[in-house]
RNA sequence: GGGCGGGUAGCUCAGCUGGAAGAGCGCCACGCUUACACCGUGGAUGUCACAGGUUCGAGCCCUGUCCCGCCUACCA
């Protein structure tokens, strides 16, 4: 019962380890399948199985678990959904590469094996992350922990594209892909990189069949015009109207091609006339696909020039285009080469130069699934916040096209599908056949290629549930309440969710979806390992705790503001826990002979209405922000309360009660409100820093409460809006901060005690200066204070003015008089432009008539006092000319 | 080319529906007052990018301009 006593500072090293467990054995993560609570539900963007901690994954998850720690203290059933992705490309590679370094290939090792392997290497060096989420201090319900390639995921995936399929949503065509040469996979659009390229625009000459002269085509692509089948011109160009469906000379191949018009072209650049590749350009296959042209692909797999291209077969594309240019040149059908930036696609997990490519894949039709994913968001079933993203996520949805999600990859989940060899019929199903449905042949194949990892990925938030199973979870918790997640993944996954959900389900796969913003280095830079600026999250937590880490970055996280970390800023909240833990130890010590029990009792006292009054003030506005997803904002309001209005102000004034100095039951009362709002404000601050919180919310409670992370979380309490109290404790404040401001301005020591005379001005005010002397006195450090109705200023004082008090402090043998001139014009400079201001706009008869009435009366006030103000100070100065002489 | 966000104290940023310019860090001064020097008390600092406009009143709303980021796009 009584509270413990706090060490020297606070350990977080071995109190994390130590809590973290103990929170796990007591189940509080866990998460009830049913129950009377109404359900809050989160489910982690999954990391890859490959993925160690990053800065951005911190505050992803840093966010999530502060609202799920404060939605569970709301008393909600909260399950914040954990798990990890397979990460197909990735994981592919690392195995790869591990392979590599034993002298094999995958293709040694053959599929199965391949894929046992990537098993091995997963049980062994996966999910090092989880481990590290682990350390942030996230409440998942680790009991639900799923990953992408289970078997319940992997029979979810199979069940969602055979009802694609089966709805014709899905079809195998092909088509021209963005392949990559080095993973040799197609990718999808969304995974193409941009990068600007410093290239050449070369000019070349394809002269006409006929041999009347001939056309200029520009290329930054030489080497593809091997595959060339076309030459295109601007149906309306007059220089070429006369040309179309003419021949020319493929030169280097020497063959005939068309030249055809299609108003894809652009009359304005270069000489009108583009050369047509459909097997190594998007746009032009697309244009071989409307003017029906031969497609020819020159580039393999490997990037290599193929038996299409010649004698250049064989050689690596860029190679070839050297000695494309070269053998152009020779031949004299180069007619120039200029300098040209243009932007060149690459893999975004390995950076190799995309090459596109046509082969037949596997394509999700997009249109309709996209059409009900943009209805959801505009009819606000679910709401993107920031609510400027939404402009961006249906700019994209509308222009979307449709998704490769086949991958020339072995780890991943295989395409359902097969093919007898005997009847050539596909057979698509959730079921690994044995034999063919159609002819009961037995030499069935299943299509090689496996699915795109973000395929399984958008099926997340109800496939962890038991999908397809009708699970309790499932119908408990789906649609989830809220997604947290980095934009830059709203179209990877936000979209695709949205469209999954929607098709599998029926219904949005969330309500709410936080989007935030990126981590940068102090400089505003992109924190990336080859740039060296990245910081480590676990090397900060080492250095300064969770607890302060989580701290920084809701404290830097404004609604769409990229963070800026740096170690500096946590170490300043990392003071920051310590000052609560040295608060907390004065508050432990004055608790530790409290009796809550006890017959004696007092009424609040009113620093105790006041801190009261104040809580509430805090409690309301960490909801409130909280809420709107406002992070920076509840933090700073928790950490001003506890700071600069509890540490600062109530702890100081209360003091002299606390150590019995007043009367015992004066003391109880202190120590019944101390009790009362300290564990509060550990409540508050418990989602931010559960640490430190759960480690003093014990020491403060005793063996009678369980932990913090189940308490209520605090409410607004009616009871403890005392407006008068406040107000008389805030003028009490002011005229200590007076007295303060005149001894640190005329450079008074502490060690000195002063003497303040108080002209209160009405009886009202000298009443409740009357009650607050003590604190007063206390706190301005004063050996004697007299307070009267009205004083007359004495001479050789230093003036002080609070409302329509005067306060002076006799500076007799302290300070030079000149010194206090000074500081009376500097305060008379600063209130007469006010005074100014103030009485400019009351003048203005269009203020008056237009205003509202409750402004022009808060500036009459206004006026008032700085009116008062002004004389008061006028006053002192003309009495200290007197004295000066 | 299209779209979005930003330009507020030396630095990093708050500032919700327009009614006295704020915080943290840094800086200056004074202090080891029995929770805390990872601290306390006090202080200084702003043509709120620029130019117009709306309004009694603009950091906030409108128009234009200039910078800086990011996203997106098939001009070879």
């Amino acid at each position: 019962m009584s509270p413990k006593e706090l060490g020297k500072a606070f350990e977080p090293a071995e109190a994390e380890k130590r809590l973290y467990h103990y929170w796990l054995e007591n189940k509080f993560f866990h998460a009830q399948d049913t129950s009377e609570a109404p359900p809050f539900s989160i489910v982690i963007p999954p990391p890859n199985v490959t993925g160690m901690l990053h800065m951005g994954h911190a505050l992803n998850n840093t966010l999530q678990d502060i609202i799920i720690r404060f939605k569970r203290m709301q008393g909600y059933n909260t399950l914040w959904m954990p798990g990890m992705d397979h990460a197909g490309i990735a994981t592919q590679n690392v195995v790869e590469q591990q392979l590599r370094k034993e002298g094999l290939s995958r293709h040694d090792l053959g599929r199965e094996k391949f894929i046992a392997r990537v098993w091995e290497w997963k049980e062994q060096y996966g999910g090092v992350i989880i481990n590290q989420l682990k350390r942030l201090g996230c409440s998942c319900d680790w009991d639900r922990e799923r990953f992408t390639m289970d078997e319940g995921l992997s029979q979810a995936v199979r069940e969602v594209f055979v009802r694609l399929y089966n709805e014709d949503m899905i079809y195998q065509g092909d088509y021209i892909v963005n392949w990559c040469p080095r993973c040799h996979t197609a990718i999808s659009d969304l995974e193409v990189e941009f990068k600007q390229d410093q290239s050449n625009l070369w000019n070349i000459r394809y002269p006409f069949a006929d041999g009347a002269g001939d056309i200029v085509v520009a290329t930054t692509r030489p080497e593809t015009m091997l595959g060339d089948t076309a030459v295109a011109v601007h149906p309306d160009d007059p220089r070429y109207k006369d040309k179309i469906g003419k021949m020319v000379i493929l030169p280097l191949v020497n063959k005939p091609i068309p030249i055809i018009a299609d108003d894809y072209v652009t009359m304005e650049f270069g000489s009108g006339a583009v050369k047509i590749t459909p097997g190594s350009d998007p746009n032009d296959f697309a244009m071989a696909q409307r003017h029906n042209l031969e497609i020819i692909s020159v580039i393999d797999g490997q990037g290599l020039i193929n038996e299409y291209g010649g004698k250049y077969k064989g050689q690596d594309r860029y190679e070839a285009r050297d000695n494309v240019v070269a053998d152009l040149e020779k031949e004299g059908y180069l007619v120039g080469t200029e300098p040209y930036a243009h932007n060149v696609g690459q893999c975004y997990r390995c950076k190799t130069d995309i090459e596109p490519m046509v082969s037949k894949q596997w394509f999700v039709k997009i249109k309709p699934l996209a059409a009900k994913a943009i209805a959801a968001v505009s009819k606000k079933k679910t709401r993107i916040v920031p609510a400027t993203w939404e402009a961006t996520y249906f700019e994209w949805m509308n222009n979307i096209r449709d998704w490769c999600i086949s991958r020339q990859l072995w780890w991943g989940h295989r395409i359902p599908v097969w093919y007898c060899g005997d009847c050539g019929k596909v057979i698509v199903s959730t079921v690994d056949p044995d034999k063919c449905p159609i002819c009961d042949g037995s030499s069935l194949r299943q299509d090689e290629d496996v699915l795109d990892t973000w395929f399984s990925s958008a099926l997340w938030p109800f496939t962890t549930l038991g999908w397809p199973k009708r699970t309790e979870a499932l119908k408990t918790f789906y649609p989830t309440s809220l997604l947290i997640t980095g934009f830059d993944i709203l179209f990877f996954w936000v979209a695709r969710m949205m469209m999954m959900g929607l098709y599998v389900m029926k219904d949005v796969p969330f309500k709410d979806v936080y989007l935030h913003a990126l981590v940068r280095d102090e400089k505003g830079e992109k924190m990336s390992k080859s740039k060296g600026n990245s910081i480590d999250p676990l090397l900060m937590i080492d250095q300064y705790g969770t607890d302060a880490f989580r701290f920084t970055l809701a404290a830097y996280t404004a609604q769409g503001r990229d963070v800026r970390m740096s170690p500096e800023r946590i170490e300043g909240y990392k003071f920051f826990v310590n000052k609560i833990w040295n608060a907390a130890k004065l508050t432990l010590a004055c608790l530790a002979d409290y009796d809550e029990n006890a017959p004696l009792d007092a009424p609040d006292s009113l620093p105790d209405k006041w801190i009261k009054a104040k809580l509430n003030e805090t409690i309301a506005d960490v909801i409130r922000s909280l809420d709107e997803y406002r992070f920076n904002d509840a933090a700073a309001a928790v950490y001003n309360f506890i700071w600069h209005e509890y540490c600062d102000w109530y702890l100081e004034v209360s003091k002299p009660a606390l150590y019995g100095r007043i009367g015992p039951a004066e003391k109880h009362a202190a120590q019944r409100t101390q009790r009362e709002v300290f564990g509060a404000m550990l409540q508050l601050l418990h989602p931010f820093m559960p640490f430190v919180t759960e480690e003093l919310w014990q020491a403060l409670k005793g063996s009678d409460e369980h932990s913090i992370m189940v308490s209520r979380f605090p409410a607004v309490r009616e009871d403890w809006n005392e407006k008068d109290a406040e107000k008389e404790m805030e003028m009490i404040m002011d005229v200590i901060t007076a007295i303060r401001n005149i001894r640190g301005e005329m450079r008074i020591p502490p060690s000195h005690k002063l003497t303040a005379l108080v002209s209160a001005g009405d009886e009202t005010s000298r009443e409740a200066v009357e009650r607050g002397r003590g604190f007063i006195v206390n706190l301005a450090n004063l050996e004697s204070l007299a307070v009267d109705v009205s004083l007359s200023e004495p001479k050789g004082v230093a003036t002080g003015v609070v409302g329509g008090m005067r306060i002076f402090v006799p500076l007799a043998g302290l300070v030079d008089i000149a010194g206090e001139k000074t500081r009376l014009e500097k305060e008379i400079a600063k209130v007469s432009k006010d005074l100014e201001q103030s009485s400019r706009k009351l003048a203005n008869r269009d203020f008056r008539a237009k205003a509202a009435p409750e402004v022009i009366a808060k500036e009459e006030a206004k006026l008032k006092e700085f009116q008062e103000k002004f004389t008061a100070l006028e006053g002192a100065l003309k009495k200290l000319k007197d004295i000066a002489g």
